[in-house]
DNA sequence: AGCTTATATGCGCAACTATGCATCTATAAT
DNA sequence: ATTATAGATGCATAGTTGCGCATATAAGCT
């Protein structure tokens, strides 16, 4: 039960259910969510740790990149509360404008810089 | 999306989930969800509102009673959830325990009874 | 080695959640 | 009308969550 709640948890969040909308058209690193939802670092960093440790995401490390992306392995409940997800997200504005930015969102450049020094 | 996260958010609380295994056995009044959890009438009657608010339930008054039933007609995504409550509470010993004290739960009797004065 | 960059994390705070206690409401029985 | 009972709710409080800031870590480059 414990795990369930923890999956429920996981996904009783809008910055989370944005991440995954965003994670079901293709795998991400930190920075290209950061840029496709259009928030902090430190919110995606922590955003994207909880889907992981709620066993929603894989993570692959390449060079300094942390690649997250939908776990398809999961337990067999993954897929309908994936699947209960989609239908919920399908049509909803905020998630069409994260996917318009994810076509743009590039892995190196401005958009991963940290603020220059004053 | 709004609804989705509340959704979810009704369903992350273990309270809820061992409510909503009973109510899969059969609709109940409050006092009988108090007794089968062996919980408080404030926890009971918030937490069954909360599911209600959420959409999951059913509210039905007969007499003094109130009679909550799962909503078997909400929207397409919730059976998909419901499914994935049952799958992640099969087999949990609380939830078998849940069920085993609804056997016996009266819904006129003592486990109703206000605590007497002092 | 020293610098840069992508990501993770400790700390602190504001917002939210769950729950108990006391009380209120509404229905019913006498 | 009075009294009893099932359930709802305001208030206070402890615990949890989300996030920013600053900083740490770790990989790669020069």
């Amino acid at each position: 039960m414990r795990d369930l709640i923890k999956s429920f948890k996981a996904l009783s969040d809008e910055t989370r259910l944005r991440m995954l909308n965003v994670l079901l058209e293709r795998e991400c690193c930190v920075c290209e969510i950061m840029q496709a939802l259009d928030i902090s670092q430190t919110r995606a960093s922590r955003n994207l740790m909880a889907l992981y440790d709620a066993g929603f995401l894989k993570l692959r490390k390449e060079g300094l990149w942390s690649l997250y992306s939908i776990d398809e392995d999961g337990p067999e409940q993954y897929a309908l509360l994936m699947a209960a997800v989609k239908q919920g997200l399908a049509g909803n504005p905020t998630a069409a404008l994260d996917l318009e930015r994810l076509k743009t969102a590039a892995r190196v450049g401005t958009g991963c810089a940290r603020k220059p020094p004053v």
